[in-house]
DNA sequence: AAAAAAAGTTAGGTATACCTAAAAAGAAAA
DNA sequence: TTTTCTTTTTAGGTATACCTAACTTTTTTT
């Protein structure tokens, strides 16, 4: 019943509802976020609300209800699960795994996904530190903290990143900066607000203010 | 560019002429085999007559150009690889298999399925014995069958295997079975599949389900 | 060979999900 | 407060892929 367009639809608007820690999402964030036109997604959101996936109150944007909620967070379960077996099992980049994740994500099975949860040992993040959440739709919390909200001389422990475009993604491979990467903050520029870093090996490196901004650490 | 429509139809004539060793499918057959009306499957030939994919002469019936039967393996492959993946890692059972594939076997990543085929060990045939075809659409040519596919009282010559785990392997030098071993199948039990055989120099045996289906045997 | 049956096709309709262009609503500026 | 601009919606169109009903072609039977 639920079609891969809706799920699209119901995982944007939950994406974005929650990085923006504001109420209603907006017709032409959607549009942007879905690289659809504004006019599309308000007929999509009118079908949306007729199925009391969302509220929609024309010209203010929508909100999921509990039902939109579930179904969203059902669709990223499956979405991080895939993830993780990208990377666990076949070998897939931090780069690569995104765009194959997104069609596997609309295979609709459930016995399929309770076993490869099974098959994976139930993991609670994807390989990005984003917590996988259960088939009840409940999100296990993280106490990860932003790198950039660190002060020297903290040690950390990279846990994930806020960000999964595969530029960004491709940019931490050439810095060799991974998940379990370990590091100490040496400095931070008063100027631009670059830090420093020491990482494994002994090895400095320096990155922008923006890099730390995407990266999810646990101090230690 | 091909749908999953596309691909439904194009996978089912191929095993209509194959399974029927006749030339043309035609329109009700196809009907039949996709869950349709002859007059949907008439509009879709038509399409796919349009792209190359097959010969369509009206009231004639189909058969696939060499582009289609191409498209058409890809598709067999990316299910009969998924069906692998489902039972030897996901421990799905023989009857679960087929509609998952069914869904899976949708998802375009020439990535994906060159990943999965490494990380399943480029494995030649499905759970059930079928070839998987290569990336050129290349069908391993098998006189083989699947040992577990004979029926009392054939007579067989053991002529590989189809997993390569040293301890399957020394499970099966343990029992005396090698390439070129000649048996009889005398029994097959109903509750757990295993078969009694009759092995070269007049020597009873019983083999589990699970080894009967890693021998390839020609059958005499 | 004509009539009957079966098989296949065309015509026209539906739902999904997108599009462009024009109109309307709401927010911001004069 | 009226105009302007931005945002959003409505109206109408497209392509896919299905449907039913009516018609045509082929095959079979009488």
């Amino acid at each position: 019943m639920p079609s891969i367009s809706e799920d699209h639809y119901l995982k944007s608007i939950y994406h974005l509802t929650s990085r923006k820690k504001r109420k209603p999402v907006f017709t032409n964030e959607l549009a942007q976020a879905l690289g659809l036109r504004p006019a599309s997604v308000t007929g999509m959101l009118q079908r949306l609300a007729a199925q009391r996936l969302l509220h929609y109150r024309p010209y203010q944007g929508v909100q999921l209800t509990p039902k939109g909620r579930l179904r969203a967070l059902a669709v990223i379960r499956k979405h991080r699960l895939w993830e993780y077996f990208l990377v666990e099992k076949l070998k897939f980049r931090w780069h690569e795994v995104h765009a194959v994740a997104d069609l596997l994500e609309h295979v609709d099975s459930d016995l399929l996904i309770h076993r490869l949860d099974a098959y994976l040992g139930y993991p609670k993040l994807d390989p990005h530190g984003d917590p996988i959440p259960d088939e009840n739709g409940h999100v296990p919390a993280t106490g990860f903290l932003l790198l950039s909200s660190l002060r020297p001389p903290a040690q950390a422990i990279i846990t994930g990143v806020t960000e999964q475009h595969p530029a960004f993604l491709h940019h931490l491979e050439r810095l060799n900066l991974h998940r379990g990467t370990r590091l100490q903050v040496r400095q931070i520029s008063e100027y631009d607000g670059s830090m420093d870093l020491l990482i494994d090996p002994s090895q400095p490196l320096t990155i922008s203010r923006q890099t730390a901004d995407q990266i999810l650490v646990n101090s230690l």
